[in-house]
DNA sequence: AGCACGCCGACT
DNA sequence: GTCGGCGTGCTC
């Protein structure tokens, strides 16, 4: 071997195993390899996609075979994400291949297709099939369009090629992701080409000072954002002295003290280059924006680049809009509303240096930019920060770690903190920056909490709307204002509510409220499996007046319709913006006054400001403190403030509880969050839960019933077993389950779960490190399939 | 995951 | 004796 001979390279293939790989670099391809390009490797006796995550020299070289092909001209990502790939494979316990391909934009994945072809005596038996077969059909397409991928499914394929009768290979799928064929286009001239041209050339434009150009500017514009031409987007507008209306991102504002003085922390940790996590509590209004804008903007100016996460693609849009005057077209915006083609194109400036700003939701995190100095995690205690598929990675825990490794600043801002956060801020994890007061002055609203055990409320037809409510509502349509209420509707679980102290059924081990199953008419704890039969007296007070509770915006809307016939009522949630641009079009016949009461779930209560709300009501704050999970109360507390942080100084914000003594409830109507966070430690602490222990949450999902409950009963034991032989630590790990999942049979599977909570981190994976192997053999036989979750959200 | 190997029971 | 079922282990 010569000095130029082929060095080898370590790689993670797309399979679902835990290692990395060893290969060898023919001279034919060495001047095409380096880490983050994908390659087609030779794997038993298959052919996968493999990412390089880096070179080696001088290692050994023996048994190690050759990657057949290079996928890629340009890297997809820099070897110094790597180990931050490898934290979230180790930690999230998910292959590291996995990861990778799950990251990168997708579209690229489809890496290797399986081609078939017929063998002499597929040919031969062809035409001695049944005519009508399937198997003569299959072979017929084979024969017709041979090296192609046929249109059944794979396992059809392979019966086939057992018998001899088809020839499969895998080869490369060189779908190309260059720049497509180049066309040109030149606009039409007529009325149409003079309402865009107003539009583009202003870049952006209000929707009143359009209308009083155009007459028929609602058509035209209906029209071009239904053609995806424009879109609407709001943003608070200010006023100058003269009372012109201004946009703020144009104008930046001088800063108030307090934005200063966060600002000049950040700043100095900025300087010095060093990883930093800041926490910044800022109640709604106190100007967090404008910090994260200048932040930003610093980072920039030393020639640093920035990742703007938002919990969600409204928000992050919103984002955009506001730094597009600032930066141009040095940004990248980047979530799962893009198209593949889109997406891969963004992902490609980002990698190739083009751009200083990537702003996007959870996936953002992962943007391969190469001299990151602050990632900015807006709303941190969004519970959308958390990937519920793949690698089920915490995006806003994850990005500390990420600025860790890159010795970049974090900042974590909201208004109502997580309570892991705080907990950290508290334990000098991370630097706590308070803002606490309102840029403007405004006083946050006056907050009224109705007690829907009264008598009054009793009485039939009060059971969804207090007549309390009732009266400010109409009240509010008499003065020609709107009214917006909210219902935190967690669908399809009912809750069991005592209707005389407002207490749900608890679970005795766990603190969780309890869920009622239909199949067995029972209620479950979700994470210990504890079960009792539906009984109708209530443990705390002893009243038999013990309700199941439960009901949708759909009802809500409908009793409305009837209380206020005279009123033009929408309704928002998942349901409706479902159907593309309806949710758009909902929220702009509101903010321009053509709708009076809108009603709607968490949606209606993220980031749009309408001038003209005086009322917002929380229909039911119940519905989410009796959340089968720890988390609930944090919940309802942080729903709440957000809701009535929405509320206008002179209007109301009405919360309709029947636990008007609830401590996250009093806390949220003072808009205090520090009492909110001790009593909700005290709890935590008391009860283990986190951040006072570490969970994980095994789910079990098989095809079969008996076979799936039978292994995860096995399972649950050995599991149990092997923690009796861990003598030394075992009493810090418990096992919870196996519980059945409430949605056991979604999608034909059937789903169960383990919960384990462990003292601590480490030990936790120590743990499961050895449950996994044994679920391995146990599971694999018996078709069930096993994911494990750590630091889960949902437990339902 | 997906594939081969190998170990047992039911057949020509 | 062997065909084929499924449990087990490995993939540079």
């Amino acid at each position: 071997l010569n000095d130029e001979a082929p060095r080898s390279l370590r790689i993670a293939v797309a399979v679902p195993v835990k290692d990395t790989y060893h290969y060898l670099v023919p001279e034919s391809l060495s001047s095409k390899i380096g880490p983050g390009r994908r390659v087609l490797v030779p794997f038993k006796n298959r052919r996968v996609t493999g990412y390089i995550l880096e070179k080696l020299e001088g290692e050994n070289r023996e048994g190690l075979k050759e990657i057949l092909e290079v996928l890629d001209s340009e890297p997809l990502f820099h070897e110094k994400i790597v180990p931050f790939f490898e934290w979230i494979a180790e930690y999230y316990m998910h292959p590291i291949g996995q990861v990778i391909q799950s990251v990168l934009p997708g579209g690229l994945n489809k890496g290797t297709i399986r081609i078939v072809s017929l063998t002499k005596k597929g040919m031969d038996i062809l035409n001695r099939l049944p005519p009508d077969s399937e198997e003569r059909e299959i072979l017929s397409w084979i024969k017709k369009y041979p090296r192609k991928g046929p249109p059944w499914p794979y396992e059809k394929i392979r019966s086939l090629h057992s018998n001899g009768w088809l020839i499969i290979e895998e080869a490369a799928d060189k779908r190309h992701i260059g720049p497509l064929l180049q066309k040109f286009v030149r606009p039409k001239s007529g009325i149409q080409f003079k309402f865009l041209e107003t539009i583009f050339q202003s870049d952006s434009m209000m929707l009143s000072d359009l209308k009083t150009k155009f007459s028929n500017s609602s058509y035209l514009i209906r029209k071009w954002t239904q053609k995806g031409i424009l879109e609407l987007y709001s943003m608070p507008v200010y006023k100058n002295p003269a009372g012109e209306i201004m946009f703020r991102s144009q104008v930046p504002l001088k800063l108030y003290k307090q934005q200063k003085v966060a600002l000049t922390y950040i700043q100095d940790y900025l300087d010095k280059g060093t990883f930093s996590t800041w926490l910044l509590h800022g109640v709604t209004g106190s100007g967090k924006t404008e910090v994260y804008n200048r932040a930003i903007e610093y980072a920039i100016k030393q020639g640093r680049q920035a990742i703007f996460l938002a919990p969600e693609i409204s928000l992050a849009s919103y984002m955009e809009a506001l730094f597009k005057p600032r930066l141009g077209n040095r940004i990248a915006i980047y979530h799962s509303g893009l198209s593949q083609r889109e997406r891969i194109d963004q992902w490609l400036r980002m990698v190739r240096g083009d751009v200083d700003l990537v702003i996007g939701a959870r996936s953002a995190l992962f943007a391969p930019l190469f001299k990151l100095g602050l990632i900015v995690v807006d709303e941190e205690y969004d519970p959308s920060y958390k990937q519920e598929q793949g690698p089920r990675y915490q995006a806003r825990d994850a990005a500390v770690m990420r600025a860790k490794m890159e010795n970049t600043v974090v900042i974590l801002g909201s208004g109502t903190p997580s309570v892991q956060s705080f907990h950290n801020a508290t334990q000098g994890k991370y630097h706590l920056i308070t803002m606490s007061d309102r840029v403007d002055q405004r006083p946050l609203p006056i907050v009224e909490i109705i007690d829907m055990k009264s008598e009054d409320n009793k009485e039939i037809g009060n059971e969804m709307l207090s007549s309390k409510l009732k009266g400010y509502i109409d009240q509010n349509m008499d003065a020609g204002d709107q009214s917006i209420l909210f219902l935190n509707r967690r669908g399809f679980h009912r809750v069991f509510i005592c209707r005389s102290c407002g207490q749900s059924i608890r679970c005795p081990n766990c603190e969780v409220a309890l869920t009622h199953h239909f199949p067995e008419d029972r209620l479950i704890c979700h994470y210990c499996g504890y079960y009792s039969g539906i009984h109708f007296k209530c443990n705390r007070c002893g009243h038999e007046d013990l309700r199941a509770y439960g009901f949708g915006t759909e009802k809500l809307e409908h009793e409305l319709k009837v209380l206020f016939p005279k009123a033009r009522i929408a309704r928002l949630d998942t349901d409706i913006s479902r159907k593309k641009g309806q949710a758009i079009r909902i929220l702009k016949r509101f903010s321009e006054h053509e709708i009076d009461i809108l009603v709607g779930t968490q949606m209606i209560t993220k980031g749009y400001d309408f001038p003209m709300v005086t009322l917002v009501g929380v229909i039911a704050a119940d519905l989410s403190l009796a959340f089968p999970d720890f988390r609930a109360a944090e919940r309802t507390f942080q729903i709440i403030t957000q809701v009535a942080g929405r509320g206008k100084k002179e209007g109301k914000v009405i919360i309709q509880t029947f636990n008007p003594d609830h401590y996250a409830i009093k806390a949220a109507t003072r808009h205090d969050y520090f009492s909110f966070f001790e009593e909700e430690k005290k709890l935590r602490r008391q009860l283990v839960y986190p951040p006072f222990s570490y969970l994980a949450c095994l789910r079990f999902q098989g095809n079969n019933k008996d076979k799936t409950v039978e292994a995860v009963h096995r399972l649950g034991k050995e599991i149990k077993e092997m923690l009796k032989k861990w003598s030394k630590r075992g009493n810090e790990i418990q096992v919870l389950g196996p519980v059945e999942a409430p949605l056991s049979r979604l999608r034909g599977k059937f789903r169960w779960q383990i919960l384990i909570k462990s003292k601590g981190a480490s030990l936790l994976h120590l743990f499961l490190e050895g449950v996994e192997e044994m679920a391995r053999k146990i599971l694999k036989s018996r078709g069930v399939h096993l994911t494990i979750d750590i630091d889960p959200y949902q437990m339902i």
